[in-house]
DNA sequence: GGTGAATGATACGGAGCCGAAACAATTTGC
DNA sequence: GCAAATTGTTTCGGCTCCGTATCATTCACC
C-alpha cells in the first residue's frame, strides 16, 4: 500500500525527526553511517564489506571505518567467512536492532502527528 | 490528517531516502545542518543565531559555523538587523528552497514508492 | 606449488566539525 | 557617559572522517 506523503509534509517530517535527534545528546551517526546500518538490517544477509561498498557506491575504506565506529557503539559486529577467509561477513547485534527499532518508532510517531 | 506510517516501513524509507543522498556525490549536509536548514525555512521568521542555537539546543558556534557552510553553498543568507545591530537575521535563498522542494519531493516520492 | 587476482585493513595528508573560552561590537540601565 | 549585559564571531586544540595508495592475507588456477 503506498503511503501517501505531499512533499511539505515530507519537509515537515523530516524537520521533526532531526530536531529529536540532535536534541538528544546521543552521538549521532552520520548519513553514511545511518544508511549503511539500515542496509545491514533490512536487507538479507551475508553482508561484506566489498558488497557493501558497491551498494553504497563508495569506496572500501569508508566501510571498514563505519563499520570500526559503529563496531565501538556495539551497533554491528563483524565475523570471518569461515568459507572464503578474506571475506568478512558483517553481523546484527541486539543493540542494533534496539537502536533502529527505536528510530522506526520515533519516525512513525512523528508522522502520526503531522 | 494524521499519516499512517508503521515502524518498519519508516526504517525503509529512512534507508531509501539515505540511499539516494549517499549514491549522489553531492556534498551531504550533516544532521545538525539540515535540521538547522528545515528550522529557518519551516518555521516563521526572523531568525537569530541566538535563537536558532536555543531551538536546536546546541551552541552558538554551531549555529555560525553551519551559516558558514551552508552559506558558502547558497543554501541561506545573513542580515544584519537595522534595528539591532548585535543581531543577524538568518534569511531564505532562492537555491536553499529549491534544495529542500527536491528533499520533499524525493521523501514523497520514496514514500509513494513504499 | 607458485603466480596473479581478490578481499579487507592500514598509512598518510587533508577537510570539516566540535566544545570551551576569549573576543569585538552593540545595547541597556543607571 | 559608562559599566554591565547581550549578541555573534573567532580562536584553540582535538577528534572524526575522507580519498588515494599501499599492504597483508587468502584464494584460484594452471
Amino acid at each position: 500500500m503506498p503511503i501517501s506523503l505531499e512533499s511539505p509534509q515530507a519537509l515537515k517530517l523530516w524537520h521533526d525527526v532531526g530536531l529529536t535527534q540532535v536534541k538528544d545528546d546521543e552521538p549521532d551517526l552520520s548519513i553514511r553511517q545511518m544508511t549503511l546500518l539500515l542496509t545491514i538490517y533490512l536487507e538479507p544477509p551475508p553482508h561484506t564489506v566489498r558488497g557493501l561498498a558497491a551498494k553504497l557506491a563508495v569506496s572500501k575504506p569508508v566501510i571498514t571505518r563505519a563499520l570500526d565506529s559503529m563496531g565501538k557503539l556495539g551497533l554491528v559486529s563483524r565475523r570471518r567467512d569461515q568459507a572464503d577467509l578474506r571475506n568478512v561477513l558483517v553481523q546484527r547485534t541486539v543493540a542494533g536492532a534496539l537502536f533502529l527499532e527505536r528510530l522506526g518508532d520515533l519516525v512513525s510517531k512523528k508522522a502520526e502527528l503531522l
